[in-house]
RNA sequence: GGCCCCGUCGUCCAGCGGCCUAGGACGCCGGCCUUUCAAGCCGGUAACGCGGGUUCGAAUCCCGUCGGGGCUACCA
């Protein structure tokens, strides 16, 4: 099977989740067949196109790993591949429908065919079913457009003839002639519809299957009309669930929150979104969650793609990312941390604090979910003197927490192995001698220490800050309990 | 309103007539571990929308019903 599969996205607005998926989807199949995945800009809709957009999209499948063979930027056999640039190929098939009498000019108004909508449901039928070819000649079209008259191209629809096809993911379908309407294929401004301009290139650039979001299905039929009056064979099609948010609706195209852009911001690594977006709609098997790409590739068929809908959880898409975070390799964990920190704390890391970060992060890779989390974790290395977390201090500094800092103190300031160990037993022996429990005793030197009740391990956080630095912060929280003993 | 699609735990997926007293994952709950938070490990919670058929036997097939969704533009 020769195999070239695409993704056609507008340039509308940000690369949205949903798009993601089908590229993703379609990209699983190009590679597994050892196809060819083309990557089309369908920017028919000028009014709303936009560049940025368009390099918004490029960098998101860039980043989630979908390498496209032809297409925008990497080329191919077949001329351009961003619509607008194909204008006058989609104006002559369009002129040539109309010769052959497949396709008419319509002039009537927009209020005109409302009405005819109105009219059609009003009597309980499709609401395109009256909207039709009102006859006349093409010479008497022509002298219209030649004198200026705006008017569409319309398919002239056989209602007499159903479509049937087998989509790949739902079957045998069948929809009757007089379900499809005379749909427009040019506007009177002579750009061409999305679905005469996507028609056309599917035959002309030889796409063997198109696999989209199952909106598109009812459409089929127009693209199958349109492809088989090209004198072209239709198409295979494989309709992809729906992906929903939360509420149950389509995920929303608006805002950019469901943007792949949007996910990249908020620390979610790309492997991950990949591994979490395939497994909407489709699974490797009953039961493996985590999966390389490769063993997605070989497994991948549209014939085991689900048919129902699926809602985006984001919970669960953060469990996986923390997976995929703590599996990461640590050297790759180290880059994405320094940056981090450095970012953080607005300056460079100097060499030794490099390796005191080093020593730190492999506590740190086992209790983050994001990369944006690291910072918030080290940070109490990297600063002078820490901001304490409020509500942790409040939480902490209790009773017993000036006794069990002082008495710290008392232990710690003489101590001239400044080791992981070394601080333990000190610490440990303090617990012992104030008679206090782990929690009582410990937390308030990790809010002294850190800032926070939530940070690594204590002692090593003790020892990699150093004496100086630990022995001084206890003393500043000691001075700010007896400044304010509540 | 019309056409179309879909209906298994809260969510994602497995199930393609007997292996299902329905399996895995997230979440949630409990336990272990433990200096916090996590992680890890162990255990638990929870679903075949409903009604009819077909069949020795149905989550799986058929019909109906209800529910959800998509499309219904000179958007894609």
């Amino acid at each position: 099977m020769n195999v070239r599969v695409r993704i056609a996205p507008s340039p509308t607005g940000l690369l949205h989740i949903g798009n993601a998926r089908s590229a993703l989807f379609n990209w699983l199949f190009a590679r597994h067949h050892g196809g060819v995945f083309i990557l089309r800009i369908d920017d028919t809709d000028q009014a709303r196109s936009e560049r940025q957009y368009e390099d918004d999209i490029l960098s998101g499948f860039s980043w989630l790993g979908l390498d496209w063979d032809e297409g925008i930027e990497v080329g191919g056999l077949h001329g351009s591949y961003r619509q607008s640039d194909r204008l006058d190929r989609y104006r002559s098939v369009a002129t040539d429908l109309v010769e052959r009498g497949l396709a008419y000019y319509d002039f009537r108004s927009s209020e005109e065919l409302d009405r005819l909508r109105t009219t059609a449901q009003k009597s309980g039928r499709a609401p395109a079913a009256l909207i039709r070819n009102p006859g006349g000649s093409l010479d008497e079209a022509r002298r219209r457009i030649d004198s200026g008259e705006k008017a569409v191209v319309r398919m002239d629809i056989d209602v007499s003839k159903s479509i049937e096809f087998v989509d790949l993911v739902r079957g045998e379908m069948r929809f009757e002639g007089d379900a499809v309407d005379d749909f427009v294929v040019l506007r009177s401004d002579g750009s061409p519809t999305y679905h005469l301009a996507s028609s056309v290139d599917d035959v002309d650039y030889e796409i063997s299957h198109v696999a989209r979001g199952e909106d598109l299905l009812s459409s089929t039929p127009k693209h199958i009309i349109l492809t088989e009056a090209m004198g072209a064979a239709p198409r295979t099609y494989a309709h992809l669930p729906l992906l929903f948010g939360p509420d149950g609706k389509k995920l929303s195209k608006r805002h950019g929150d469901n943007s792949v852009k949007a996910y990249r911001e908020q620390g979610f690594l790309p492997d991950a979104l990949f591994n979490y977006m395939s497994l909407l709609g489709w699974s490797l098997d009953a039961d493996t969650t985590i999966f390389t790409r490769d063993e997605a590739v070989a497994a991948f068929d549209f014939g085991d793609v689900s048919k129902n809908p699926a809602v985006f959880d984001t919970e669960k898409l953060s469990w996986m990312n923390g997976m995929y975070l703590r599996a990461m390799d640590p050297a790759e964990f180290e880059a994405q941390a320094v940056s981090a920190v450095e970012d953080d704390v607005g300056r460079d890391l100097e060499g030794d604090e490099r390796a005191v970060l080093a020593e730190m992060l492999p506590l740190v890779q086992e209790r983050v979910k994001f990369t944006s989390e690291i910072a918030g974790q080290v940070r109490f290395l990297f600063v002078g003197e820490v901001d304490y977390d409020e509500r942790s201090w409040n939480k902490t500094m209790k009773a017993d927490a000036p006794r069990a800092l002082a008495a710290s103190i008392d232990g710690l300031q003489d101590l001239g192995d400044w080791s992981i160990s070394a601080i333990e037993r000190v610490l440990r022996a303090m617990l012992e001698a104030e008679d206090l429990n782990a929690r009582k005793g410990l937390q308030p030197i990790r809010v002294a220490i850190t800032g926070s009740n939530v940070s690594p391990p204590l002692f090593e956080s003790l020892a990699a800050l150093g004496a100086e630095q630990s022995i001084g912060r206890l003393r500043a929280a000691l001075d700010r309990l007896d400044a304010d003993p509540d």
